[in-house]
DNA sequence: AATACAAATCGATATTTATCAGTCTTTTAC
DNA sequence: GTAAAAGACTGATAAATATCGATTTGTATT
């Protein structure tokens, strides 16, 4: 099932800079060395594209698709931290660290993932300061996110936190307020750190409530100000 | 109160290559040049060092004493992330983002802190890619970090995550299994993500069944491993 | 030492959230 | 095209957690 090639929908890494603001600060050659070094797969809905806990060798970027970058917590429970689109860079988490990877990717769709070789990465970072830099600002930038995320999680109660998980979903990821969910019931819970039940339950009331239309995966938001004062709220 | 001055603690930077790693990377007139861009200023216990939402214009390092390094969330709540020791670089979150602080800073302590112009920071980054490198480093190994908090703040009960802050203040900070706590009872709560009343609780419950020692803010760690049992099982 | 004030404590109660069991619906597999 | 499996949903109940009020303890101030 896992096809290895370049494909027409990613020849070349020198293609990518016009698409991944990080790349752009490369030099061409140095594109040349990060082409040469990487590789294409696909992947169906459902699979796994990479496991929390395997020797992180290579960064990933989709091409087409989505994935959830989850960590795997107690007992089976997965914590989706985010939804990965195309042109994203990911597993720097892991570059400088113990070359693990501290959390697993699952396609939530067809999939077309390219993996860079680490060590080209490592090399246009030691090599080129422009790229550290963005580098630096991208690390940076997930920290914040994070911290909003802890909040979400830990402060505010379950209308709060699908709220926040709608506002995510359709600001960051579908860029719409009228969408097709890729995620199942029990992702919206796992992105949310509830059951699979809570959600449900609390999305059905925003239905109910005339804040959403939801029918099976197809979204809608009405009322965006009321989801965001009830994640202002708790 | 506060009093601008280089004190004996911390004469110059050249001195804290010795003391931070980060630093170490960096030339003679590198830090030179930040010790030029640099100034301290003592606290008391309980005093802000800097507040969430005012502009970033310099990096922090304590050179005595002990903080807490925490978020605003819902209706006043505070949210600790971590606990600040001695020697630590604190602020990176703000440099390339938009420079404000997306966090606050308190003293827990009576603490020294040393003030680093965020540009003389930025310099070293452009300028030394092995100074850059170890950035990136310690960028990335408080990513885990996240990740981990948020699984203990989203999947664990009450008991875990006590459970989890006690070895974290125990390995991480004290780095002894015997130490006088610096956190009120309402800190641990917002390091644990619950009430006052239940941190009170858990911890009263684990001295009653003889895991921890405690009398008022003095605290031993009599069984640590039933302390990991609990933390795994949530 | 007496007072004032903040922090810690604790039991009772209310609220939030998870769990469970069962039904219904949709998709998948042969 | 039908059976089987998976996912979605719902109400009832149980468990976890927060809140409240009252009391005690500790600490700082005069």
């Amino acid at each position: 099932m896992a096809k290895f090639s370049k494909s027409d929908n990613c020849k070349n890494c020198l293609d990518c800079n016009m698409r991944i603001p990080m790349l752009s600060t490369l030099s061409r050659p140095e594109l040349i060395e990060l082409n040469e070094n990487r590789f294409e797969v696909k992947f169906k809905a459902g699979e796994t594209i990479f496991k929390q806990g395997t020797s992180a060798t290579h960064l990933l970027i989709l091409t087409t698709g989505l994935a959830k970058l989850y960590v795997e917590g107690v007992q089976d429970k997965q914590l989706i931290i985010r939804i990965i689109k195309p042109w994203e860079i990911i597993g720097q988490a892991s570059l400088y660290f113990d070359n693990r990877h501290h959390y697993s990717i699952a396609a939530l769709d067809n999939t077309t993932a390219c993996f860079i070789e680490i060590s080209a990465f490592k090399k246009a970072i030691q090599t080129n300061p422009l790229f550290a830099e963005e580098f630096i600002k991208n690390c940076t930038q997930k920290g914040i996110f994070s911290f909003e995320k802890m909040v979400s999680l830990s402060q505010k109660q379950m209308h709060g936190r699908i709220a926040d998980g709608l506002i995510y979903l359709s600001g960051k990821v579908y860029e719409d307020l009228n969408f097709d969910l890729h995620l199942s019931r029990q992702d919206v819970a796992d992105l949310t750190g509830m059951s699979k039940d809570s959600a449900i339950r609390i999305l059905k009331e925003f239905h109910n409530e005339g804040i959403i239309e939801l029918d099976g995966r197809k979204l809608k938001i009405l009322n965006y100000g009321q989801l965001e004062r009830i994640s202002e709220t708790g």
